[in-house]
DNA sequence: TAGATTGTTAATCGATTAACAATC
DNA sequence: TAGATTGTTAATCGATTAACAATC
């Protein structure tokens, strides 16, 4: 195994990713740290350090090409394989998120969704079907599924998420609102807490009143 | 101004609400630091630290009372008074968060959402009005808002935070995919950058298979 | 070549952890 | 009082920034 590279810099590769995207749409060809730098708001010495963890990907004197650094991000972030994606939980949230179209163009394909409502039994979101959760152990036995993501009230959130385990998912975009106990087993869980983000912005107006 | 407490610090006090307020449900009347640490698996030596940042809320001897604890993180992360929130955008994450019920416990209250399709005109989700755009203004005028929640396509979201900020709102919870460029203003802002969580996700799952 | 800018090492800064005296 | 556990200072660790030699 390599050196392991921190969350920190993990966290801002997507972001990297982003304002390249942006240049490749403007046309522009090739950037140095510290153009970027000054777009993003952070250090020129940062972007160098996070992207010297993966590789060189620049030249002295020239700088970054965009297009090539852009597809190299990607392939970093997994981008260039597709992700299948079931939703657990076909409420407000699991339907918001089946709906938003931008992810497919980054490979994530939302496949299904399932729920306990009988009353949405063979209906579908955007063609995408929904099914009862007792069909999840066949599908997910007759289809490659990458990711789970998790819209379910935080009383069945645990449970669910053992069983996809055992069914053999192994990663879980979780946005109940509980830190999911699957310590044990080799899954990767990216947690999307709304209310937490929502208190911390809280937390700033009181402050920024002061 | 007091000393500044860094956004780390400040990320981790909604997941301490969250876990003291699962005490308060099972009864618990005091805890520890170390037997706090060990539930939510971080050292007891931060959890100290982390909470004299805003004064001494436990005794020696004794560990921390629950309710009380509960109550002064409430107060420190401003739930204690009652946030007005708009949304703008109605489509399917609009409506998603406006449907999310549970953030009303914490004193967060929808009172509007507004959006660009005539379609929605007079319509409502769960009883909140949907106005169209440009009944936005006086609406303002009107209401207190506190917050408002960003859920529109990334080019249309740069110049409606700027009109909110215009209009007196200070407070942005922005989902649209770009980082808002209202740097010299005086406003606070939260990002939920969606398909940035999905990249990370993506990220581990290809560490995670190696 | 001269100028620009990277890749990388060294210095600084901040955040986390450890330790322990204070005190309930 | 003795035991437990905080509040807080000191030590460590990691992340960010600065500096500069390498090199295109």
């Amino acid at each position: 195994m390599e050196k392991e590279i921190s969350q920190a810099v993990i966290r801002r590769m997507p972001r990297y990713y982003r304002y390249l995207g942006e240049l490749l749409e403007e046309g522009v060809e090739r950037i140095s740290s510290n153009d970027l730098s000054n777009r993003m708001q952070v250090t020129a010495s940062q972007i160098r350090q996070d992207l010297n963890n993966f590789g060189g990907f620049g030249q002295q004197g020239y700088g970054y090409n965009v297009q090539y650094l852009y597809d190299e991000i990607g392939k970093i972030l997994g981008l260039t394989q597709t992700h299948n994606i079931i939703v657990m939980g076909a409420g407000n949230l699991g339907q918001a998120i089946t709906n938003y179209v931008k992810f497919e163009r980054l490979g994530f394909r939302i496949i299904a969704l399932f729920d306990v409502n009988p009353d949405l039994k063979r209906q579908n979101v955007r063609g995408i079907p929904i099914y009862m959760m007792d069909e999840l152990d066949e599908f997910v036995a007759k289809n490659e599924i990458d990711i789970a993501a998790l819209t379910l009230p935080k009383e069945k959130a645990d449970e669910t998420a053992k069983h996809l385990v055992d069914l053999g998912i192994h990663a879980i975009w979780n946005f109940a609102h509980v830190d999911l106990d699957l310590m044990d087993r080799r899954v990767v869980i990216e947690n999307v807490h709304l209310s937490d983000s929502l208190m911390q912005l809280s937390y700033n107006i009181v402050k920024n009143s002061k």
